[in-house]
DNA sequence: AAACGAACTTACCGAACGGTAAGCAGATTC
DNA sequence: GAATCTGCTTACCGTTCGGTAAGTTCGTTT
């Protein structure tokens, strides 16, 4: 059951990226953490873009089937919008890797605009704004529109969320924590009660 | 009255810091973009570390001083909240780069969570507070945490601003227009009408 | 048993990286 | 007018970068 080792190569490429950016991370770190040579995983992936793309594919994949244990799990879209905000908003450590992941594609993707980006979030947003649309058609959040309302929501969830460890060292502990529970109040308002 | 060269660098490593990010630009590309030697640079910066801190300080200088000219040109609060969401959510080209260095600045303090950030977003985010408050002194927004509310707002604003050239591109730019629309009708109506 | 392809290894490579050392022109100070 | 300081320059350095070339090891196929 263990791992091979291109799939090893991508959670660890995963979490550096993730950690340092794509300029930040050598594939020879990436390697080395492995304990296996920088041209075994350019046997693997050829370039250092080619394994970034793979690391990319495999957070949308994350997203998607994230996404999709929700639904099968809920049967109404509005209990399904408020377990995907409640999970993001509580992610482990993967979870928590795949937002930062998502927010550096969208920060260096300010002019490059490729197509790696394309798919990456493209079917993810479009999954979300096909539930908040559902749940309008069974009478919620009728005021809004429904990609405005997703990624406000999205917006506050993960600004927040890549706050937290400068907001923890800013404020202190207890103070973060219940800065934490205003947040989190604030969004089961918006969510549950609008 | 031209600016001298420390002062022209800084503006230079501000733009590649936002565009690339820390890793992903060089001293030599900030330099040679002058017009200037590499070593000119180091002779006024010493490390690119401290270029980077000084392009930080000015940043936060900025801000700053947008929030004290929003302030002094309304006396309301809630005004000048409304005032500042308003300005931020349509930046010019250098807002957006400070904002832009904000965002990379949350996500590489993930872990390392240094004291730069610290002055960086700490009287910003302080100040900001204090409006809200004040506006909840005078009867607005009351059912929310202040800080929650603000950083909400904040997130919203900041996660579609790094957004729009994916969606434009994801999208097409008239889908995108009335998203836009959408995005700032719901805005306005928080900041508004709560 | 020969051939083969997948999964690596060690040995390199040129370019770019951040940074040091030394010098030099020109304005300022003593 | 000699010395000094500021704001640069060219020359150079060791390290690391992504990537190439050429094996080697080993299980599988023929």
């Amino acid at each position: 059951m263990k791992k091979d080792t291109k799939s090893r190569l991508i959670d660890e490429a995963e979490i550096l990226f993730s950690r340092n950016g794509f300029y930040g991370t050598s594939i020879n770190d990436v390697a080395k953490k492995l304990g296996v040579s920088k041209q075994a995983l350019l046997h693997h992936f050829t370039t250092k873009e080619k394994l970034y793309a793979a690391v990319l594919e495999e957070a949308a994949n994350y997203l998607l089937q994230q996404l999709d244990s929700i639904k099968q799990s809920h049967n109404k879209a509005k209990k399904q919008l408020s377990e995907f905000i409640l999970e993001i908003s509580q992610p482990n450590d993967k979870q928590l890797r795949v937002i930062i992941l998502l927010l550096r594609e969208l920060l260096d993707n300010q002019e490059r605009a490729d197509k790696v980006s394309k798919w990456f979030l493209g079917p993810w947003l479009d999954a979300l704004v096909g539930i908040v649309e559902q749940a309008q058609r069974d009478g919620h959040y009728e005021q809004y529109d429904p990609m405005a309302f997703l990624y406000h929501l999205l917006g506050a969830v993960q600004y927040f969320l890549i706050s937290q460890p400068t907001l923890k060292q800013l404020y202190g502990e207890e103070a973060f924590e219940s800065q934490k529970k205003a947040h989190m109040a604030l969004l089961v308002n918006i969510v549950e009660h609008t």
